[in-house]
DNA sequence: GACATAGGATAACGATCGCTATCTTGTCAA
DNA sequence: TTGACAAGATAGCGATCGTTATCCTATGTC
């Protein structure tokens, strides 16, 4: 129906996403995010109803980003997902930009200090990034193959917090190589031997 | 000389980084630090100087902690240290207490947003902690140990701040303990075919 | 061409933000 | 006992916080 309510809630929903992952939860006011939409407060809070929940909805969408991007690097890249990935996830790029970087890493650890039902959310989409990833990996049972798909998971997303608070661009560059490649072979599976 | 104003300063210290732990830098005000600590932000003023300078001493202390840790946990755990340190660091008290949970987890997305002086003060504590680590770690060379060292210290930053992100006790039991074998993994020399 | 509707702007609320200037009070030396 | 000093309290700065109530205005209908 109405394309440019749409067109500015889409905006809206870009700046609370963007300011969310640069600034933190509570690093960021609504009337920056409302200005970073070109639009002002009121308009905020009707579409929202609160900075709560703008913040959820930065968080759905952000995690359903991730949930349509990890099939795409399976079907793009098969066996060699995982390296793909981990390439794209700690490269210069994406370490660079907090604003368009992934809403798991940038985000849980705002969830971290945040009430259940924002917990309860960010749960059902991680399982189902975590049971995507598992669909991706070789060998061993179900259970095997999800518990390297969390492993690999902590890593990247460790890793990322990890070089992004580095002041060295040189040392930022072997830790993420060292956590690519921990990432690599945590999604493996370790117990059959393989190697690089 | 004086144990009164050294007291004072102590407790503030500790209610800044428990603050900044629990809220994250933007999350939490100097009068409520200040409130914490049983002053007023006249006290906190005259001894930080700014609230950057409050966070930037209390990541100091807090990555001190676990420089302290580390050494410990060697010499107490023997070559099993890797497993007794990822129990404690994935275990229930560790996830349910942010205020005087690790600093590495807590404070890291922080510095990610923060300048390059805090960046650089993070990096030199970090590298400190990765070559202790490194040191515990059985075989390679140098430049795999301390390979290694970056992955299990981003797996555990990692795996914490997701399984503090579950609203499920079960499930963060589990990713905890998938998280712990990944951390032992990363940590042991894979290419070596060590098995648990 | 008058009118209803809704998307969004505006203004303002009390509270809190980081920070500073000034004042009070307790302590110790002389 | 008095005077000096310093630790900390108090009060207040302008700005911003999240939120609400009210107003404007553009659009589409009859």
């Amino acid at each position: 129906m109405s394309t440019k309510k749409e067109q500015t809630r889409e905006r809206m929903r870009d700046a609370a996403s963007r300011s969310f992952r640069s600034h933190g939860y509570a690093g960021v006011g609504v009337d920056a995010i409302a200005k970073a939409a070109g639009v002002t407060s009121g308009a905020f809070y009707a579409h929202f109803g609160s900075k709560d929940g703008a913040f959820r909805d930065a968080l759905e969408q952000g995690l359903d980003e991730v949930i349509g991007a990890i099939p795409q690097y399976q079907s793009e890249h098969g066996a060699d997902w995982v390296r793909a990935f981990a390439d794209y996830y700690l490269g210069k790029a994406h370490r660079d930009d907090l604003a368009c970087g992934c809403a798991m890493t940038t985000l849980s650890p705002e969830v971290a200090r945040s009430g259940p039902d924002v917990k309860a959310l960010f749960e059902t989409k991680m399982k189902k990034i975590a049971g995507l990833v598992a669909d991706g990996l070789p060998g061993g049972d179900e259970e095997q193959r999800l518990s390297r798909a969390w492993s690999m998971l902590g890593i990247l997303i460790g890793g990322l917090t990890l070089v992004r608070s580095m002041k060295s661009n040189r040392l930022a560059e072997q830790i993420a190589k060292s956590i690519r490649r921990g990432a690599v072979d945590a999604a493996a599976s370790l117990r059959a031997g393989e190697d690089d």
